[in-house]
DNA sequence: GTCTATAGCCAGATAGAC
DNA sequence: GTCTATCTGGCTATAGAC
């Protein structure tokens, strides 16, 4: 672990500034309409140079999906060291962070339905571990929250967190964004509300405020 | 009005038929996953031939999307001829519709970033009118109902009205689907309760029948 | 309006020198 | 590993005969 230390570390740097172009690029224009020439310009390198270090444009995407479930489970191992705090608190505070990252545009929106993309994805280990790890986790304060009879236990576990996952590229968002109507803290206090309390709005619940 | 009938109607229904083809691949694949070619085969034509109907593939989409929103005024239209109803319950049913027609394989799915797409349906006026149509109607609903209290009056209208029109296209649907793990009608009854409701669940209401 | 054939373009991926 | 230059395939759109 000593020696090699400096030329990987530059590349390592070179990669990381890459799978950055990624992500925000993805973020802004979607998988289907970035091209390969606009990441590398993106970066400051050749394509071809690109291609040393992933090997197809499904690859690139993958990478930046990695970091951001590596992101998604740094942020909730941090909230497990507090295990005082309600299920569904956990809950709240990881959709929150989605929305955030959201607004700061670096989360990646992938197609759902491109094939070549889901098959490269699902056979990357790397990125199957990875979503795999998040939804376990997710998937617990699930199982905690609906005994605790704070989320619905009606519903199917799968239906909580695939509707987690959809809130982290949903395009309302987006839409609410570009409306300029109104602030950050309050489209993420508006469609938190939509996503935990419906469109109905939940009785008895404070809607502001608690962060 | 008498004269020009027959030809006209072929051409009519080959347009229909276009349309149609256009429609079940979109909902398929999405847009950029689609080729002329294939919707030209799906129709039994030559491609040539499709581009003397429609000259453009986003002109194709928009045809595609044009039904849709036609769909859903027809529906609204006959929603409205019952005043009795609240307009909560309005608003649910026109939810549910959507969600039968991603069920059935119907709803035409675009991708939120592709500009061309973007700028050509923006500056298609039968698209437009159409798509503030439906926004207009719905939205007399959604005030409505949040000055009845029975749509959370906290949050903004367009809030409302984007959250509606996402959940018609919204990921998790096509997830639970191919999951297979349960029925269509309990698919649409759990994502009914998770858009109106939210995850928490509403406490005194009923979740189940209803129709 | 329908077809076959093709133009023209663009983007993903690679060759080969350094 | 990085570059420039190029290959290759596929896709939108059109030409031109019928």
């Amino acid at each position: 672990m000593a020696r090699i230390p400096f030329r990987q570390q530059v590349l390592q740097a070179r990669e990381d500034a890459i799978i950055s172009s990624v992500n925000r690029l993805l973020a802004l224009k979607g998988f289907d309409s970035i091209t390969v020439d606009e990441v590398a310009a993106d970066v400051g390198i050749a394509k071809a140079s690109l291609y040393k270090h992933f090997k197809s444009k499904e690859e690139l995407a993958g990478a930046a999906m990695i970091r951001v479930l590596e992101r998604a489970l740094a942020l909730i191992d941090t909230l497990k060291q507090d295990p005082k705090i309600p299920a569904i608190e956990q809950l709240r505070s990881v959709a929150r962070w989605t929305m955030q990252v959201q607004l700061a545009g670096e989360m990646p929106s992938l197609p759902a339905q491109n094939s070549t993309l889901r098959s490269t994805l699902m056979n990357s280990a790397a990125y199957m571990d990875r979503l795999m790890a998040v939804s376990d986790k997710l998937g617990a304060w699930i199982t905690e929250a609906q005994s605790a009879g704070q989320v619905d236990p009606a519903l199917a576990p799968e239906v909580v967190l695939y509707t987690l996952f959809a809130r982290a590229c949903d395009p309302v968002l987006s839409l609410l964004k570009a409306g300029g109507q109104h602030s950050d803290e309050h489209i993420i206090d508006m469609l938190l509300s939509t996503c935990f309390n419906g469109l109905s709005g939940a009785p008895g619940e404070p809607r502001k405020g608690a962060r």
